[in-house]
DNA sequence: TCGAATTAGATGACGCGTAAACTAAACTCG
DNA sequence: CGAGTTTAGTTTACGCGTCATCTAATTCGA
């Protein structure tokens, strides 16, 4: 590295044009903190960030759901949802189940291998929640949650001016 | 990213299992509404987010930077901003040029067009900062910045047990 | 009843993140 | 000098989000 030492020094920009910008890098980069450790976690198990929320959110119904219901409740959007209820069925998580009474809708079951790998990560998930925000007091988080949940109330009134 | 995301979270159980959980939930979601208005935005202008934020590196170091710096400061890893260089290149906003000292490294340096497209995107970009956090004080946006900030300060300790 | 709209879901194309393997140029050190 | 190593960058392969388009089943309306 023959010219890159002196680079460094410039890197860390010193001034943000505002104080919003520097908010949305803050939890920019949160986040990618947050996703690396979590998809790290998951992907021990097999299993991708968005293949664990489709596991999570068909454990949490209890009963098989219709695909679109699944895309519905993930940031997914429709078409994605199709290859990931594929790769999910290969790796023997989940089957898929026509329904008869209208035979364009197929349900998404879990199977007792999914169910498996869901409870083995029960403990993993907690632990790691605890872990990566261990340094925050209780009354931080709070006020974190209150914070973030006042700035998405925002967005969502702005989006239908 | 979804179109309807946030519609979603009436949905959602009310129960979390851990205040931890409920916080990375809650940077999850507000970080996919801003991704969600920032990309709407940059596409207007024909660029991704990950494009936008290469051009902005680039002006913001005021020279061309060889492939591997600019990976750096994104999230990037080194294989995925080869095709994006590739992309902002076909489009015009950047050009490469090999270095004639090391003829390993190649620099990549903005276009009088890819730095017309940034200018153009500044107030927009300003604007929408603005709107989305605008619900939130001064105080409250500081507070948001130094909770974040200090959540991700105990990621990267704990990252090197 | 027949044709139009609607709905569930799949497909294909593209951008991007990630990991592994590779090429080519430079460096190291005996 | 020459073999091994490091470094810059690309290629390939896969998972996934997004969009546009498609098929098949259902429903609705004249």
């Amino acid at each position: 590295m023959s010219r890159s030492g002196l680079q460094k020094e410039l890197k860390k920009k010193s001034a943000f044009e505002s104080l919003e910008q520097e908010v949305t890098l803050a939890i920019l980069r949160t986040n990618d903190q947050l996703q690396i450790r979590f998809a790290r976690l998951f992907r021990e198990f097999g299993l991708t960030t968005s293949q664990y929320n489709v596991l999570r959110i068909l454990r949490g119904e209890g009963k098989p759901l219709p695909i679109l219901e699944i895309a519905e409740r993930t940031v997914t959007v429709v078409p994605g949802i199709t290859g990931l209820i594929d790769r999910l069925e290969q790796a023997g998580h989940v089957k898929r189940e026509r329904c008869l009474e209208d035979r364009r809708v197929i349900y998404v079951a879990l199977t007792d291998q999914g169910k498996r790998t869901l409870a083995s990560l029960d403990k993993p998930v907690v632990a790691l929640h605890a872990k990566v925000l261990a340094r925050l007091a209780p009354s931080e988080l709070k006020e974190l949650v209150r914070l973030l949940e006042k700035a998405r109330a925002a967005m969502s009134e702005e989006s239908a001016d």
